[in-house]
DNA sequence: TATTAGCACTCAGGGAAGCGGAGTGCTAAC
DNA sequence: GTTAGCACTCCGCTTCCCTGAGTGCTAATA
């Protein structure tokens, strides 16, 4: 049965003054707040019943309400107002996404603590698991006769070098025909594959250019695996620490560590990307250490059709239109910046470029 | 006047059952502890004398006493002995540091997630600030008409790369033109000198061209100032909250917000780098956030005379003897990790490829 | 002079007790 | 269906007391 309009306002001022306050909420304050023109008995009534239907919990007998993760739920999916965003909170997104175009990790983690700072929660950033990435093309520079550089780009528009010595010598033209080699003989090929090509290549080169060949592919696997490694960024974690639920050791340790070796990629699993914001309260999260925490995420565009995932972590007590918004906003601003270009004479990268 | 041998006895005593306990120690404590066959009456003379002279502290009348930083001074001075690693510890360490060879910002970001894992403190890790890097080389690889990647190599021998989209279109042979003209224009200056060269070139060059040139030059001013930043790592934050001094929130707090933001190249500029193991003791410290803290520290090789810097931060009561040796082990390890040139036909990275 | 034994004293920490207040549930009236 | 009134509950805070570890001091001893 659907609740009344009345319950559904009560539950929601209930939700609203609880995210401000940490507080539970009784039912006088309700009745100032949700401006229902009824006195506090009658919403003591519907909030026992609120109570008996897993919207909102009691600490204890006596005290406040305090909502349950499904009547935060239920908020989210229904009854939330889309929050809009501040002039100012607009401006200082935008400020702390004009970020220079480095490299993609880099971008990601500023946005990450450009979040943190925002939100005042701890944030993660993620690049979406590019499963079946493979090896676009190779391009070895001649350094000296002792070194060259190897540059290997993805078909993900990654692109990673390594600086190789050597004791051997080698000339410029050794070097190209070992570029044209590893091209054709292993560019299209994901992880899985690359390491089988190798042995077979192995067997038919000279044994000169194979350890050079070896080489190189090593560490164009070591980039694939870089990529598939997907680590997480995280960032402001002690801001955890600023809010009452934290306030007791016991809480909030465990989700620090959780936080703090999130590396492990055990959040991303857990947690499913879906496109545009995305919530996750309390139990729904299935990682244990998440079970009495919000997470609010938003996805990203890498371009070629990956996605990244940004978001925060935070007590169940979060103001989740607020955060969405924001979330939304850093995302889509993200996404602008990784897939614009470098476009020349653009006088914005100019300026850029002087700071 | 120096202290007596049993006074500093007395103080090893001290300092060592209180690194193990996080207790203040009592005299009766020392006497057992110390072996000095003399009764604790005798003891509590000297401790009061330590006391006075500011070797130890006092929480209150009658408790037990607490080194003070300049107890642990002299400690760390004179009285610790070296601390040798067991067997375990050493395997543990070298496993951690078993890296592949990644890009340099890797292998430091997991060195210090390894220490932090290994001294139960959280880590930071650095690299030295290169005051004086140059570009000493541009690549430009052709993509296709609409895109090029720039490979800039720096003196330190960090090489970054950067894929550019334009709108208008580009032959190879035009690239290698820009190549040549970057080569010969804008190599061997420092990120001081490069904006003002762009300035100067601006004048001459043809417009179209012009404005390749800078989006490059814009780019190297990036990595130039990448590098100039030196960024922290740090890891294992978390951490923090196992030791029993930090149990109370107030004192957490700090420290681990200014360790969640030593991004801001606070940490090294207060701390001085210097060879070997380093250990800084609470009021030693210049930087407020770690008034009441212990920082160990040991510098590694990065190549090229330049040296990074990898430590532990913790309460003042931490085993500095053990820590230290951990850090020596580390870095020496890092130094040789980095140091090690990738050398073809070496057994060891062939199969390093294939894990 | 250095060491020891003995003893009164101090103080942090922890438990018990008491209280005030916010908020409830229930009943009876509207 | 709504409201007013009232007794009741229970958390959190403060206060008080007690205990025990460890001290400083004094007087005796080597």
């Amino acid at each position: 049965m659907e609740l009344s309009e009345r319950k559904k306002k009560i539950l929601r001022a209930v939700i609203e003054s609880y995210v401000q306050t940490a507080e539970p909420v009784g039912s006088k304050a309700v009745a100032d707040l949700a401006q229902l023109n009824v006195s506090s008995a009658t919403i003591r009534n519907d909030m026992a019943e609120l109570v008996e239907r897993g919207y909102l919990e009691q600490p204890h007998t006596s005290a406040g309400r305090i909502p349950s993760p499904k009547g935060y739920r239920l908020y989210v999916n229904e009854l939330m107002e889309d929050y809009k965003l501040s002039i100012q909170e607009t401006q200082r997104i935008n400020e702390a996404l004009d970020l220079k175009m480095r490299a993609l990790d880099r971008v990601i983690d500023e946005a990450g603590q450009a979040v943190a700072r925002l939100t005042q929660y701890p944030a993660f950033a993620l690049t979406a698991p590019p499963e079946r990435v493979t090896i676009r093309r190779f391009d070895l520079l001649f350094v000296d006769q002792n070194s060259f550089i190897a540059v290997v780009m993805t078909d993900s528009n990654t692109v990673r070098n390594k600086l190789f010595r050597m004791e051997g010598e080698l000339s410029p033209s050794q070097l190209q025909m070992l570029g044209t080699l590893l091209n054709t003989g292993f560019t299209g090929l994901t992880l899985a594959q690359l390491t089988p090509e190798l042995a077979r290549v192995a067997r038919h080169a000279e044994t000169g250019a194979y350890a050079l060949i070896e080489l190189v592919v090593s560490f164009a696997t070591e980039v694939l695996e870089e990529l598939s490694k997907l680590p997480v960024h995280t960032a402001g974690i002690a801001n955890l620490l600023e809010h009452p639920e934290f306030q007791s050791l016991e809480k909030a340790q465990p989700l620090m560590s959780f936080l703090d070796h999130a590396d492990s990629a055990l959040l991303p699993a857990k947690v499913s990307p879906v496109d545009g914001s995305n919530i996750v309260i309390g139990p729904e999260n299935v990682s244990e250490a998440l079970k009495d925490s919000g997470v609010v995420m938003a996805s990203y565009d890498l371009g070629g059709g990956m996605k990244g995932l940004i978001g925060v972590v935070g007590p169940t007590r979060m103001d989740y239109a607020k955060i969405s918004a924001q979330l939304a906003y850093v995302a889509k601003g993200l996404s602008q910046i990784i897939g614009q270009a470098a476009l020349p004479a653009d006088d914005k990268h100019t300026k850029e470029g002087t700071t």
